[in-house]
DNA sequence: AAATAGCGCAACCGCGCGATA
DNA sequence: ATATCGCGCGGTTGCGCTATT
């Protein structure tokens, strides 16, 4: 059943805002704060729905927005965050702070998608344009304006591991009731990751790191100075082969494109891998740890600590998952 | 100077989802 | 169990500014 647009029934306004109606909207806003839009218009005397005074809010009045250019280090972060996220501008935009999605989504069609296709990479895949790669030809390998070839350092690079083939009679698994983020880390790698390298990975255990709890309130969304930590993954997959290649994830070549190391996780149901949450990786004495930036599919006990160690090791003992954190 | 093409951005639209009656 | 409502999201539209012809 279609419906009626919110507008259409009663006599709305519709189109550009005055400044008397953003006065009036912000007013209201921040004296009485955001609750529920529907009475919002009604309750500050506009002649608008709720939806568009949302929307006029959240892109426009919202004092802390940053507007301005988008810097060099918000661009890599969206092209990065795009590759892994696709066009889910609202989780994009959540990792970039005064940003909004709509901002994101305008910057993206208007200016990066084109600079992505100059330099022979599709916007979608994120990948090289073969046939089109070819065209561009000399300029293309000489010049040094690709964005994959500036960050070739830091995008994700798969190498042999150094750890240890697991012993049978492995016991090391104190934490089952971690499992869900193991899979969780499972589906991660894998959308990182080439899949189907992934499905040819076995891994092993060598070493299992002593645990360590975060506080909740250590669980914040951190600076980008803090991410500098080593994180090694290693990933077995159940339904792989008998392959005995190992693989690691090395975070000094890293996950992320730039400073923020930042990496998606599929929510905690397995089987719903078009919903992310995004989450830090950050040094926590001898051992990295994953940080994830609080919201509604993560309760609040699971935010109160979150080890790369417990849930890993969970993991181990079901033959799923593991995650080694390299010493620094 | 006028016409028009291109572009960036603000805002709208429709859909899906979760909450609630 | 179903209908309705509100919210949030991604896609799309169209306005207004600027560059080009």
């Amino acid at each position: 059943m279609a419906r009626h647009s919110c507008c259409a029934k009663q006599k709305l306004r519709k189109g550009l805002w005055s400044p008397e109606e953003d006065e009036k909207l912000y007013n209201y806003i921040t004296r009485f704060g955001v609750g529920c839009w529907s009475s919002v218009p009604k309750l500050a005397g506009l002649q608008r729905c709720g939806k568009s005074c949302r929307l006029r809010w959240i892109n426009y009045l919202r004092p802390d927005l940053k507007r301005g250019m988008f810097s060099q280090e918000e661009e890599d972060l969206i092209i990065h965050l795009h590759k892994i996220l696709g066009n889910r501008w609202a989780q994009i935009a959540s990792q970039l702070p005064g940003r909004t999605d709509n901002e994101i989504k305008n910057f993206w069609n208007s200016c990066l998608k084109k600079k992505l296709m100059k330099q022979g990479i599709d916007p979608q895949t994120h990948q090289p344009i073969i046939s089109q790669s070819q065209n561009f030809g000399s300029n293309n390998n000489n010049n040094n304006n690709n964005y994959y070839e500036q960050q070739q350092f830091k995008t994700p690079t798969i190498t042999q591991t150094i750890f240890q083939e697991v012993p049978e009679n492995n016991t090391t698994s104190p934490l089952k009731t971690h499992l869900p983020f193991a899979v969780s880390y499972q589906s991660l790698l894998r959308d990182i990751i080439n899949p189907n390298q992934y499905l040819q990975t076995s891994m092993s255990v060598s070493e299992l790191p002593s645990l360590e709890n975060l506080e909740r309130e250590n669980c914040g969304i951190l600076s980008s100075e803090c991410f500098s930590q080593s994180i090694m993954f290693s990933a077995e997959s159940k339904e792989c082969s008998t392959s005995s290649s190992n693989t690691v994830i090395n975070n000094n070549s890293s996950i992320n494109s730039n400073s923020n190391n930042i990496a998606a996780f599929p929510w905690e149901n397995s089987d719903d891998h078009s919903k992310y949450e995004l989450g830090f990786f950050e040094q926590a004495g001898n051992y990295g740890m994953i940080k994830i930036e609080g919201s509604s599919s993560w309760g609040e006990e699971q935010l109160k600590s979150i080890s790369l160690s417990d849930d890993l090791t969970a993991a181990a003992d079901d033959g799923s998952f593991d995650v080694f954190l390299q010493h620094m």
